[in-house]
DNA sequence: AATTTAAAACTGGTCAGACCAGTTGGTTAT
DNA sequence: ATAACCAACTGGTCTGACCAGTTTTAAATT
């Protein structure tokens, strides 16, 4: 074991020990290296690692923080540890569409054959919102519709894996409904799919909720994949050389 | 964010997608850093992310390398409670299976129609492999045969959201194909489904593909319900810190 | 020639000091 | 009081050096 790794794992320890709560400030590189007699680089790289490991949160200017152990369900506030790494890629936004389109088919089905009347009454007043609202200035009511679904299917692990996919979502686009162009047509089509996966649940047909919710994500896919091809600036990619921080700031 | 971060992104898109196998090296840290063109400094912090959450293993003197997909990556451990929660919940076998069934669908689809020539190698040999093991005995080459599938469908996301249903599945059950009945007939069953499974995407056939690995699926469920109807002891939880190994050894 | 040994030539590990880039808070000028 | 500004934080990156294991190469010995 190198020096680096001692260093990360008793800054671990004082974590765990209470030293440190969650949400609590860490003491600065500049004083860690100092205070455990080591150089800088190795304080940055014992850093790193623990947040690779999801243990601390950093921040350029203000300093590095205990994450906290539950995400809290807050808005878009923070994600998974690790799903800030594909955020960024070009190719993650379909990625993620590919295995977002089988979940919330997967939902829709459970949902249909499993909703509860309480289920029902908290999916139709979500719809009822969502009917209510432009649904290409605002993504809230949408996020409401989808969520009152996938917890109507009564899947534990689904509500948790969508969460987590929808929060990379968030990362990766502003917004995806609401960056659509707002045309009347899109318009009209996107209200029209949810319609039809609303009654399909409401009427108890699993196959029929799946397919309509499959075909909907599938829908904001081929949307998208048409904006970017005709130029919009959908998809933010920092990558290369140049990258101008582009994006999501987890504060705003 | 800053480089640092961007480059263990890169680099772990460049494991995921298979660019980089399991257990092969890494190029060196001044390589990395010349041909990134970023300062070695830069290389070791994000190599040391990538340590931190078990991607990669490094030994002094001799390189970085791909860790194995045995050792209990801390991927979902974002879930920490969550896993807590859920592990000793019976109930959670299922809700494991009803989202893998999908994913695993998804999986094949896209590996049928995506699948490089290499993938069909890598494939076709974790397949041999797979025949000429008893899959009731040993889970490891079922373990390869779905992973290699996975990784043929070049998506990133899905091969990092079914590790993580794998790993949590883990914790559930000891080893779910291991520990049904060695009825002969499903010995049988389960091979002719791995099968099936294969020759659709070698086929390029991603709906017969799709199909035949949610049947897959599907019957491990099925057949999981049935032992565990008959009194059968079949899911476990071991998630204790103590207790190594009692019962069921995984064969590691 | 075959084998042993020693020396390069890798690899990662650590250090030092410098400079850039956000954030914050206090001082000053309005 | 408010706005503008500057100084002192914070983390982010670069450079180049040196230490410490490992592997390869080439020389020395048998």
């Amino acid at each position: 074991m190198g020096i680096s790794q001692e260093i990360s794992y008793r800054l671990e320890q004082l974590i765990l020990d209470g030293g440190l709560a969650p949400d609590q400030k860490i003491p600065s590189e500049r004083q860690l290296a100092e205070r455990m007699g080591v150089s800088r680089a190795i304080i940055r790289e014992a850093l790193h690692e623990l947040q690779g490991r999801g243990v601390i949160d950093t921040f350029h200017g203000k300093g590095s923080f205990v994450a906290s152990i539950v995400p809290a369900t807050r808005d878009l506030d923070e994600s998974g540890p690790l799903m800030h790494l594909f955020a960024g890629h070009p190719r993650t936004m379909y990625d993620l569409l590919e295995v977002r389109e089988q979940l919330e088919g997967q939902a829709a089905f459970l949902a249909a054959q499993r909703a509860t009347s309480m289920d029902r009454h908290r999916l139709t007043k979500a719809f009822r919102i969502l009917e209510e609202t432009d649904p290409l200035s605002n993504a809230k009511p949408d996020h409401g519709f989808h969520q009152a679904i996938v917890e109507a299917s009564h899947n534990p692990i689904l509500v948790h894996v969508l969460k987590g996919l929808k929060n990379m979502m968030l990362l990766s686009v502003q917004a995806s409904v609401a960056n659509l162009n707002p045309r009347e047509a899109m318009r009209h089509s996107i209200m029209k799919q949810h319609r039809r996966i609303y009654k399909a649940i409401l009427a108890g047909k699993p196959a029929a909720a799946r397919k309509a919710a499959i075909d909907h994500v599938r829908f904001v896919a081929d949307s998208m994949r048409d904006l970017e091809s005709q130029g919009a600036e959908v998809i933010r990619m920092p990558l290369d050389a140049k990258h101008s921080n582009s994006g999501v700031t987890p504060s705003a």
